[in-house]
DNA sequence: CGCGATTATTTTAAGCTTAAACTATCAGCC
DNA sequence: GGCTGATAGTTTAAGCTTAAAATAATCGCG
């Protein structure tokens, strides 16, 4: 596996690559976490001091606004990339807190739709607020070329690491 | 929610702000946030399906790989950026599990040291290789260019962070 | 229609995580 | 020596999170 591969500078020269480490990538790999991380807690401990909220419930909320419509919990955990079983809980947390409600679909007896209840959304408007500006404030070292740089270079790690996944999983299941 | 704001350019100057959504701040935050979990919840799904560790275990591990003469509780929690008190049950469980050891510090009675057993050492020498393909092939779709130049920004973006949290704090606690 | 597969959600067990309160130890100072 | 304050870890309570198993409802097809 850490056998040098051949590395295709073009059509026509194939040079081999030294040996792989990996480093640079690990070393991207620990930053973004990094920066992820330093952000995600800062916003966490905000919103905790600021409106006694977790960040868990604060993301649901954020979500049921953006489509005032509802949800259902499945939409809702692809978007949030939690697992099922983890938004039971959640949505059951905030249903007691009268910030949204749930409904059983009428047409299908399965599915469970979620939105913000009138005082979930004035809440969440007061929130989103400031979480706005701390993230602009955190931000703010940052040109607005290099915010759409960065956001071009995510979008395009975004994309590798997708691909990436479905390959191992064309892969495993055949 | 949306007024424009007055902004003070110095002592003198005043302008007003164009209509200060943080759009597209809020837009990178949330590709930076889902970048990470994109990657973490893959290499945690393979971490269990491969070697049975969980991440948290895993990432503990490497940092005292880095550190061979072991670190104590603290520069670990500041490392691995964790609550202090998250680390005293993980501890536990990798020294339950042989993977690590605790020892007391003969010179400050309060201090823990941890370092990696022989056999914890072995184990993550073994992941760790794997690990590193798992990383390179995600950011695989990445240029080596491209990966430094991710490198710089998110290296700003720390920087950013870190002064505006300072900031923060200084203006709660002067 | 009825049965097997699929889909949506819940439950369960284990582990992770934090914040806050607590304990133990140390360092400096009189 | 004995306070006083600071430092290193632990404990506790609550909540988050996952993976896997279980439940329930729907769908497709003969």
């Amino acid at each position: 596996m850490d056998q040098p591969r051949p590395v295709f500078i073009d059509s026509e020269t194939v040079v081999s690559e030294r040996p792989r480490d990996h480093k640079d990538e690990l070393r991207l790999w620990l930053r973004l976490l990094t920066c992820t991380t330093l952000v995600e807690d800062n916003i966490r401990s905000r919103l905790r001091a600021r409106f006694d909220v977790t960040l868990p419930r604060f993301d649901l909320m954020a979500q049921l606004h953006k489509t005032p419509q509802g949800m259902t919990l499945g939409q809702l955990s692809s978007r949030m990339m939690v697992s099922n079983g983890n938004l039971t809980a959640l949505v059951e947390r905030l249903v007691d807190a009268r910030q949204i409600e749930r409904r059983v679909s009428e047409t299908d007896r399965r599915v469970v739709q979620v939105a913000l209840t009138p005082s979930g959304e004035t809440a969440f408007a007061d929130m989103a607020r400031e979480h706005g500006d701390w993230i602009a404030g955190l931000f703010a070292g940052l040109s607005e070329a290099e915010i759409e740089q960065l956001m071009r270079l995510l979008d395009k790690l975004k994309t590798s690491a997708r691909s990436a996944m479905q390959a191992a999983r064309d892969r495993t299941e055949p």
